[in-house]
DNA sequence: CGACCGATCCTC
DNA sequence: AGGATCGGTCGT
């Protein structure tokens, strides 16, 4: 059987830049593919967050200059974001809207969809653990796929970090408070992340209301 | 130039 | 609940 993936159509630098609350929904559902000497890995997107730059205290653009860590942010959308957290992990963001607007999507969370003995191996995890384990988390995610700060700025249309459209958008989508924000005042309460609810692959279980 | 701290993860 | 670990950012 031929490889399923190699048909599917590559999300155009017009998907990207769109309003980056537009864009962070309709991320869910899509393929991320990740090239790399070592082998090619996909993941699906379930679970985002936005940031909104100036008009938002979370977003490290609130008042950040143009050059320095967030300058790829104020490229057009397309591009990856790319930054060394806590010393030790990477977060990936996907940079949206037009030029000079320095919004981003940050990948919280994906179902790990092809390659998984890849991501295995970078995630140091036995064949036993269940895969729920490889992309549940911002830095996890970057560990499974491969990527690292080399990705810095890199164009998400081309060969090497890339995102597919499979056709059908998933069907529910809820948007809830971000996570690890605390700091933002007002801003922690906007309901800048996106997850689809029923997804056993999210960084965090979401809080279910009760049902009689 | 030094101190502080984080859009995290893992282990205790 | 706490430690790992380092570059960006801000204050002196």
């Amino acid at each position: 059987m031929t490889d399923p993936y190699s048909s599917l159509p590559k999300l155009p630098p017009s998907f990207y830049q769109r309003d980056v609350l537009t864009v962070s929904r309709e991320l869910l559902g899509k393929l991320l593919v990740a090239q790399s000497p070592e082998g090619r890995v996909i993941g699906r997107i379930v679970e985002t967050e936005a940031y909104r730059g100036h008009e938002d205290k979370a977003a490290h653009s609130f008042r950040a200059s143009p050059d320095g860590r967030t300058s790829v942010m104020y490229e057009a959308g397309g591009r990856a974001y790319v930054y060394l957290i806590y010393g030790m992990y990477c977060c990936f963001n996907i940079v949206a809207d037009k030029k000079d607007v320095p919004h981003a999507v940050l990948i919280r969370a994906l179902e790990p969809v092809d390659n998984l003995p890849l991501m295995y191996a970078r995630r140091k995890q036995r064949p036993e653990a269940k895969p729920a384990v490889l992309c549940s988390g911002p830095g996890k995610l970057c560990q499974a796929m491969g990527i690292s700060l080399s990705l810095y700025g890199e164009d998400l249309t081309g060969s090497r970090l890339y995102l597919l459209d499979p056709g059908a958008p998933p069907p529910n989508i809820i948007a809830t408070p971000r996570i690890n924000i605390d700091y933002a005042e007002e801003a922690k309460n906007y309901l800048y992340r996106f997850v689809i609810p029923d997804s056993p692959f999210l960084s965090k279980k979401l809080i279910q209301s009760k049902t009689p």
